[in-house]
DNA sequence: ATAAATGTTAAGAA
DNA sequence: CTTCTTAACATTTA
């Protein structure tokens, strides 16, 4: 799950907050279940992939990795809910995530103008934070989330065909202008994202992840595993370029 | 049926 | 000390 559909959770759990936990259950054993009965949820947070639920005090972080879900005010057939809080409007349960406990003053280490989703989003502050990662892959910059919180692989992918750039390439070989582009299309791609994603019409807007043929000129997409993070990159050998240019050495002054 | 995948973290190895 | 590798987590889809 990425950062867009974390956003979009958080709209739809709107509606517990300020409300009082009535009863808690779940198999977690890595917070303490039964102790959030009769406390109040003053507020849902997001940060990148990370869904937070906020008391008084402290905060549950969940994340759902690769196979998470949820469910409000019904239940997943077939399995027991890692967590579910009831509310007196509904439930909400969480499936095959990650829940941690968080102090409160451990939110405020988050830092929301990484995070693409974020009305704080800050392209001069990503740019600075870019710049110091010459020699990484764009593939793996791409899903650095202390640089692009809520970046996943389906973000990654579309945003590098779009810009005709191969997952490959090192950061060092783009002019600013190129990463200029680059981190504006992380954002706008990102938004565009959560609007297809609502309307129930993302998958059919994927241009390269999961694809056979580059919609641009029909040549057979390559799927290969790349850079340190080891993940599928889907690409176009034509319009994505490993080597930028004509065959004018670089080197040339 | 088996494998691989919208992902992260922690522990151990090098 | 840093970087890399592996395991763990555990579900859906092809």
């Amino acid at each position: 799950m990425e950062g867009p559909s974390i956003v979009i959770l958080a709209e739809e759990a709107k509606k517990f907050v300020g409300k009082c936990v009535m009863q808690s259950t779940g198999s977690t054993k890595l917070v303490d279940v039964t102790s959030f009965r009769g406390r109040t949820l003053t507020r849902i947070r997001t940060w990148g992939k990370h869904f937070l639920l906020c008391f008084d005090k402290d905060v549950i972080k969940i994340h759902f990795l690769m196979f998470g879900s949820y469910r409000i005010d019904e239940d997943k057939p077939g399995a027991p809910p890692r967590l579910c809080l009831r509310f007196p409007n509904g439930r909400i349960s969480f499936y095959s995530c990650s829940i941690r406990m968080l102090d409160k003053s451990a939110t405020q280490t988050y830092d929301w103008r990484v995070d693409l989703m974020s009305r704080a989003w800050d392209e001069q502050h990503v740019l600075q934070a870019v710049a110091h990662e010459n020699n990484t892959e764009l593939c793996d910059l791409l899903l650095d989330q202390n640089i692009f919180a809520g970046a996943g692989n389906i973000i990654k992918n579309e945003v590098l065909f779009r810009l005709g750039l191969h997952p490959e390439r090192t950061l060092k070989s783009l002019a600013a202008s190129s990463r200029q582009l680059l981190v504006g299309e992380m954002r706008r791609y990102s938004k565009q994202f959560y609007r297809w994603k609502k309307k129930y019409v993302l998958r059919k807007h994927w241009q390269m992840y999961g694809k056979k043929l580059c919609p641009n000129c029909g040549t057979k997409v390559v799927l290969k595993k790349t850079g340190k993070l080891d993940r599928r990159s889907f690409f176009c050998p034509i319009c994505q370029p490993l080597r930028t240019g004509t065959g004018v050495s670089k080197s040339r002054r």
